[in-house]
DNA sequence: GAATTTATCCGAAACGTTTCGGATAAATTC
DNA sequence: GAATTTATCCGAAACGTTTCGGATAAATTC
């Protein structure tokens, strides 16, 4: 099936030359004759060769590969941004000449064996972790090899690891500030599973905005969804329902924020006017859909986890192993001035 | 850094039984007394023996591995599907005990290298394609060597090879066909860049329905989008600009409807009323916007590359080598009877 | 009880690289 | 012209597995 393998060996019968003379021309060494060089470099060319990835692998004990496990549920799971992610990773890996192996394991029982077979199997040379949860178990366990590592948010496990970021919390704070500036006294919250630690970031800098401006935090204007469509209809709908409704809504994630959004519409709203609704995340639609929000920047966090996991992979020491990054506010018109009440 | 390496060795000198034996009882053959297979399963456990996958591979030619390289531009491109599609690939993969190698690389010049270094430098047992253009230098490519492969999408390259496709025209259809009941004659159409395969077939589908229908196709109805918003707009601004403007509008893609769908509200027209719009993928937002569409089962789509592939690899044959899936007809409120004209 | 079978084990080679530590012959030095 | 340096090359070992083809001793057969 397969074409014959063109090995060192194979270049070696073929020019006389011996397989420590061949490898040392193909890759550059300077104890090889000028005129020897060429004869093996066209000899490679002519026979095809490429070197056996593998086998250099195992000899540099070396991948030039990093792992990534996505942490996600079957179809239709909610990371409008994990393939932003992943092309900010990859394009920035293949810079550095290493690839991306990738797995797809749900949380649970089975999460660390995928890690382990990466780790101890010595698959990759780091890992990157996405989407931190409480006491996430992922880093605890990386924590305990001596494995680089980085990681796409941060977790409440009281060691220090190497992480970047958004700042969800200084991001939504000043949305809820801006929501204020315009009048808005009662802001109804609909917020991700308190389980995730974005939820908790975001969640807190509402609160701390709320309270810093003298506006009471009441869990009743809180509710937890799941970031799907319906989370943003059922959030929409109970914090409308209340005997004091908002007139503002934020929602930690866009598609809720959009889906509260025409849940509202539904029952008559004018959004920006009689109700003011914004998101996170900056997905494409929302733009669409005028809906003023938080950009993160998805793309260049991917390539900045690659470079710095790139660099730890080289032994160097990071200037900023913590990175911390503001999402920008975009306003659009899906908020305005309170008008009602 | 590393802590030391637990290899076959290290439980060979520890246990006083060979390597070869070591290994066969740990691999599970019969020729290894029990007793012998339990004293060297407590050392592989005590020690924290784990197979060096590397090595393994290198001795079995195999890499329980496939390869599957993202052909992506910068930031903000447009696949809404690429995470879902992966999760199904990966998902599937994870129940064979292979791995995914993934790269990112725009196309270009440097895509064949991308290929070339997967395939000759030994690293995957197979490769998945996706998003298929015109004579696809890719699978031409890959029909040189006899790695397996399998392909999300069709192209003209005149030699078959093994695929999956959502059967775009059919889809497509099968929509114009269901507008056209609804009264509709002037049907404008927003596609996706013809150098795309997919977007040929779904402009053909729209055009066989209206010829079948005995409506003239007119290439004035036929605008070029690019897949985004401002595609959506443009589209939508060009056709409600001609002097016999359309009462629905389809386009390629979900998001240049949405985008259509918005830039007509704007200037006045109730969506599903004076316009109809419809689109094409079935992305999350397009439920909350009531947005008619066609759904593609791109998760599963992603599994059957999956197992299809995996069957080559097993170099068993493959009942159905070309598949063509229907997109399903999602009927919502964007779309209804033509009132005007 | 000799011949055969069976259970258990292992040495050596192989997968395809890289690299250490020389070896050899030519060139240079004094 | 002997001693030293330099240019060029290579054998062997190693990375950590798997597997072929036995070897040995015990068990079984007749």
């Amino acid at each position: 099936m397969m074409s014959p393998q063109v090995t060192l060996k194979t270049i070696s019968k073929y020019t006389g030359f011996s397989v420590t003379t061949v490898s040392r021309a193909l890759t550059g060494y300077n104890d090889v004759a000028k005129e020897t060089r060429e004869i093996i470099l066209a000899a490679a060319n002519k026979l095809g060769y490429y070197p056996n990835l593998t086998a250099r692998q195992l000899q540099k004990q070396r991948n030039d590969t990093i792992g990534l496990i996505l942490p996600t549920y079957g179809p239709r799971f909610n990371d409008p941004y994990f393939s932003e992610l992943i092309a900010g990773i990859g394009n920035q890996l293949s810079n550095f000449g290493m690839s991306l192996l990738l797995s797809v394991q749900a949380p649970g029982p089975d999460e660390i064996s995928a890690y382990r077979h990466m780790v101890e199997g010595k698959r990759v040379d780091g890992l990157i972790v996405v989407r931190t949860r409480n006491e996430d178990e992922r880093i605890k366990y990386l924590l305990t090899t001596s494995l680089p590592f980085v990681v796409f948010g941060r977790s409440n496990i009281g060691t220090s690891f190497n992480f970047i970021d958004e700042d969800g919390e200084a991001g939504v704070y000043e949305l809820t500030e801006y929501l204020i500036s315009l009048g808005h006294k009662r802001i109804g919250f609909i917020s991700a599973p308190f389980n995730l630690m974005f939820a908790n970031y975001r969640l807190e800098g509402y609160r701390k905005a709320l309270i810093d401006h003298g506006i009471d935090f009441n869990l009743q204007y809180v509710y937890e969804g799941d970031l799907t469509r319906k989370g943003g209809e059922l959030g929409a709908k109970k914090l409308l329902s209340l005997a004091e409704k908002p007139t503002a809504i934020l929602a930690s994630n866009d598609l809720m924020a959009l889906s509260a959004m025409s849940s509202a519409q539904e029952i008559g709203l004018t959004i920006g006017k009689d109700l003011s609704i914004a998101g996170f995340d900056d997905i494409p639609p929302s733009d669409v859909f005028s809906l003023t929000t938080l950009r993160q920047p998805i793309y260049h966090i991917g390539c900045l986890l690659s470079s710095m996991l790139y660099k730890l992979i080289q032994n160097e020491t990071l200037d900023e192993p913590q990175v911390l990054l503001k999402p920008q506010l975009i306003i659009r018109n899906s908020t305005g001035e309170r008008l009602v009440d």
